[in-house]
DNA sequence: CCAAAAGTGTTCTTTATACACCCATGT
DNA sequence: ACATGGGTGTATAAAGAACACTTTTGG
């Protein structure tokens, strides 16, 4: 079986490697797999392996990632590709590099699947991963990479929902918005924001130096003007056994929203 | 010389394509090269070619652009990795795509490198390349990715002065913009958002119902507290022969930009 | 009733958009 | 002087930010 592919001209091996991001209703986690066998045995590294000849990297990464976690269907988005001269002992290794949002539901469904390169998989907070040096190959690089990316793309994509139950509130919403970004919303302006309502201008007359004049007031809210983009389906339930107002369910509504993109400059910026 | 790299597994080729844009003053263009060899002779592709062992995929995009083109130390970014099953015909072939931008000087010293695959070479503009069929491989698709790519990254990063002179004018600068988002701007906001400076509110007394009292008058230009972000620096000099107002040439300031972003949360956003 | 969090309203600030006006130049 | 396009100002609209008020639940 040894030495079976024969080339005119030398080829680098190419691998996908995945960074995995899920939420546990209260920090973004990463998952790491720890190596079982060398290079780099004992170490933590992502998911990943080599692309097989007859798939596409997209598929190479999702086979990796069941292969090792169990969970499939995942919903995955390239990074880029690293190609440094050194940055995998073996050789030249060209690898695609990927990130997965995990839902709460697969999240809790992953089973560490004991194979000959994963020893073990843990979910690793953010802070205890960003910056550290204890990560096989170039690994460390392809995290860092991937949280600037995941922040770039949540600030204008509606992505957060793939790291979310189907039916969710809008606190819970902003806790992974706030996770992400590392930045504090308000409250209020979130809620408004998300869900789609806004102010606006009103005129009226007022009387100026004894004479009654048009003025313009702005800003104030105009009941009849209140905009709701419809992106964000009320589903009507609340949650329960809270010991304050309950907070109403919504669910994203895609086709609404991929509709609004096509038929205006709708944008989904934060 | 034939057949001499073996591995234990087959191993997909690693190329890499460039999707290059250049702007000659009215247009942006896209640069691609007539085929001189099989696969797809004849027809029209963009400038790429095989990874060599010892270099990283972004060295393979800089080499082989400056092979056909003669153009080196080009202004590059990674769009993505292309790895369709039949995407090539001599095999299983993925491609790492990138872009380039060419500025008006190296656009003009582009000289068409007669080799083994490049049989002519041309400027397209962009509407006659978008949504045609007459190009090799997949780089119809490459090419639209690419458009998309680009179009995202000039709305958050400066990456327009790629595209120009290092001196250049307001006017300039926004038919590089026009041409890429395919859209007009309003000329004096265009200026006034690009130069820096931006209207205010200011409060003043006035006499309501024969009582005074504050009024908060909104968005009256308040001249003291004019605002210059400081990227385009002034050049004190000024286009000339034309017969209107000569229009004042500024340079991009970068470190002044890369400032900015490290200490607060200026975005550079259209 | 009270605490707590959800949801809405109010106020002020800033930015966006449309368009008008003045300015400097060559003919 | 005047046509032309550069540069600046003005008016209105919309969005953002900070925070106060109101509502609904469990104890």
């Amino acid at each position: 079986m040894k030495g079976k592919f024969t080339y005119d001209y030398p080829r680098a091996a190419l691998t996908t490697d995945c960074v995995v991001f899920g939420f546990d209703g209260e920090n973004l986690k990463i998952l790491l797999i720890k190596r079982g066998i060398e290079p780099y045995q004992g170490k933590w590294a992502l998911p990943g392996g080599f692309m097989r000849i007859e798939e596409t990297t997209d598929q190479c990464a999702q086979r990796e990632l069941k292969e090792e976690t169990g969970v499939s269907g995942v919903f995955m988005r390239q990074i880029q590709t690293f190609s440094s001269l050194n940055r995998d002992p073996r050789g030249r290794v060209v690898s695609v590099a990927y990130y997965a949002l995990i839902n709460p539901t697969l999240f809790n469904s992953i089973v560490i699947t004991a194979g000959d390169d994963a020893a073990d998989a843990r979910w690793f907070n953010l802070e205890d991963v960003v910056s550290v040096k204890f990560l096989a190959f170039d690994h460390q690089i392809i995290i860092d990479t991937a949280i600037e990316k995941l922040r770039q793309e949540i600030r204008h994509y509606p992505i957060a929902f793939e790291l979310m139950d189907e039916r969710f509130t809008i606190k819970q919403l902003q806790t992974v918005y706030e996770s992400i970004l590392d930045k504090r919303f308000d409250r209020g302006n979130f809620h408004k924001k998300m869900v789609g309502t806004s102010a606006n201008s009103i005129e009226f007359k007022m009387e100026v130096n004894n004479v009654m004049e048009d003025i313009l007031y702005y800003n104030r809210p105009r009941k009849e003007l209140k905009k709701n983009t419809g992106i964000l389906i009320d589903t009507g339930e609340v949650v329960s056994g809270v010991k304050h107002k309950p907070a109403k369910i919504y669910r994203f509504d895609r086709s609404r929203f991929e509709e609004l993109v096509r038929n205006s400059d709708f944008t989904f910026d934060f």
